[in-house]
Formats: structure tokens, sequence, C-alpha cells
DNA sequence: GTATCTGCAAACTCTTTGCAAAAAC
DNA sequence: GTTTTTGCAAAGAGTTTGCAGATAC
């Protein structure tokens, strides 16, 4: 799953959504910043730079709108705010290494738990649409 | 690791805090409550319940210092507000199987992910204190 | 033209903090 | 007696909402 401004211009056409300049802006950002777990005051301050009257509320709407559109996908790191990324694929996001000294967040790839899940829904009566599975610990710089 | 008063006690003392009502009432709330993943607002509920008033502060204030102290374990299951419940062991916690349509939460145990731990620490020199596993989806009220 | 979207400010929720009085030891 | 702890009220962070004007199509 690739997003482009196609299939997302597509995704909001399906529901009755607009492409406007502002949300045209909030999915460069996405495409474009390095750093990939992104806080809505994050977002805020990237789209400013192009769009500097765009309110915060707009960001946190069109975050919440591409979340809705599985465009974007939030997580939540235990520091108290939500942080977006793109959606890896309509299912499993990948996971993440944070440093709870530096707040660095690394992530990895892994498919052990796809073989878990059947198991688990199973014991569980229990149908799994997502997992997240975080390891908590100290960075190679914190050691 | 069981905790009881007299081990709370000990890890109070040890770091120079003192044992007061208000926090053997919020300790018994956690032995007594068939809810594990309490909100500092449940708390707050239940210690009204034998000590009307207590401040909302305190409640907070103690759930953070027995996180310290590795009495309780805070958790976050991305609905905006921490929730805690005893520690299990000084490394590890179990984890949680979380429904997005009612909200409830059921815990499961496993020892996949010990054996993973190794080999991600060598591979992305990070050093692993502690990981969480959710999953999220449908219980079997909710399909 | 109409329904959606925006920016602003105000409201809201959860949590933290400053302080003087109270309590533990 | 000293230090920690408490309750209260106020402040703080992050997020949501109501609304009138603006914009996409």
């Amino acid at each position: 799953m690739k997003h482009n401004l196609d299939t997302v211009k597509q995704k909001l056409y399906d529901k009755d959504h607009k492409l406007t300049p502002q949300r045209r802006v909030i999915l460069e950002v996405f495409t474009k910043s390095k750093e990939k777990h992104l806080s809505a005051e994050d977002v805020w301050g990237m789209v400013k730079k192009t769009y500097p009257e765009v309110g915060l509320a707009t960001v946190y709407r069109t975050l919440d709108l591409f979340a809705e559109l599985d465009v974007l996908h939030k997580m939540d790191f235990g520091d108290g705010r939500g942080r977006y990324e793109f959606c890896e694929s309509e299912v499993h996001q990948h996971h993440h290494l944070i440093c709870l000294n530096c707040g660095s967040v690394t992530e990895f790839e892994d498919d052990l738990l796809e073989c878990l899940e059947s198991e688990i829904e199973k014991k569980n009566h229990f149908k799994i649409l997502n997992h997240e599975l975080k390891f908590y610990g100290h960075c190679n710089k914190c050691h």
C-alpha cells in the first residue's frame, strides 16, 4: 500500500471529502519528512512553513480523517501525545523500539507474531484486526 | 512478586516515604478490585467510598509513586488516560487484547517474545527493559 | 449553489504543580 | 521537631468543538 496524492484523492472522494490545499500540504509533510513518527504539533510546524495561516485544529482534523481512511496510522508511545505515520499495509504495522532515556524510536520488522495470532484468536474468541509491539529500553547512544 | 501491605511498606521506607492512610487505601483498591486496569479516576471513585475527603491529586501522586517503586505498572490503551495494575514481575508484564468496539481488555500470557529479545538486542544494539504487546480487534461479545 | 472545510477562540479532559496546613515518624 | 504528605485550587498540555465565513467541486 503506497500512498500518493492520487490514491488519497480517491479515498477522499469515495467518502465525499474534498481535497483542500491544507490536506495536500499535510500529506506532503509525511512524504517528505525524514522523521517518521510525527505529532500533530510536529506536522503543524512543518505545514506552516509553506502555509503559515493554517490552524492547529485543521491539522488535528486532517490527521483524524487520514487515520479513518487508513492513510495514516495513529500510534502512542506513552508520552501523552499522538503520533502518526503512513499506513504500511491494510493490516499490520511494523514495531518499535522506544528508548526510555532519550525517547528515540527505532523500527523493526518481524513476522513472528502472525503465527501466534490464529492461536490467540481461537483461544480467546477474539478477532484480531491489528497488533502493536513495543520494546522499551535503552538505545545504543544511551547505554 | 506478590505485593502485600508489608512489602510495599518496606519499599516506601527504603526510599524515605511514609505510609499514609491514603496510600494504604489506594493499595487496597488494587487488591480488592476485580477490574484490573484502573485509571486514576477509577481509583479515586473507589477510594472515596472509604475515604471521601481524598483529593484526586493525591491519587495521581500515589499512583506515580507506586509505579516508581515497581508496585504498580502504568499502561496505555490509547484512550487518552493512564491505566494501572499490579506489577506482575520485576521484568515483564503480560499482554492485552483490546476490543475496538466496547473497549474491554483481556489478558493473555505468552513467552514467545522472550526468545526474540536477545536477537533484537544484538541486531539493534538496544538493551530491552520491558515489552508491551497489544492486539486490537473485536471481543467475543462484539463479533 | 451547496455541502464541506477552515481558522479562531473557547471548551474540554487528563494530569501536574504551588502552597499552607496536617500528619507520619 | 522535621520532613514528607495532603487537599485545594489554579495551571498546564494535548485535543476537540461551535460557529460564521471561505472554499471545492
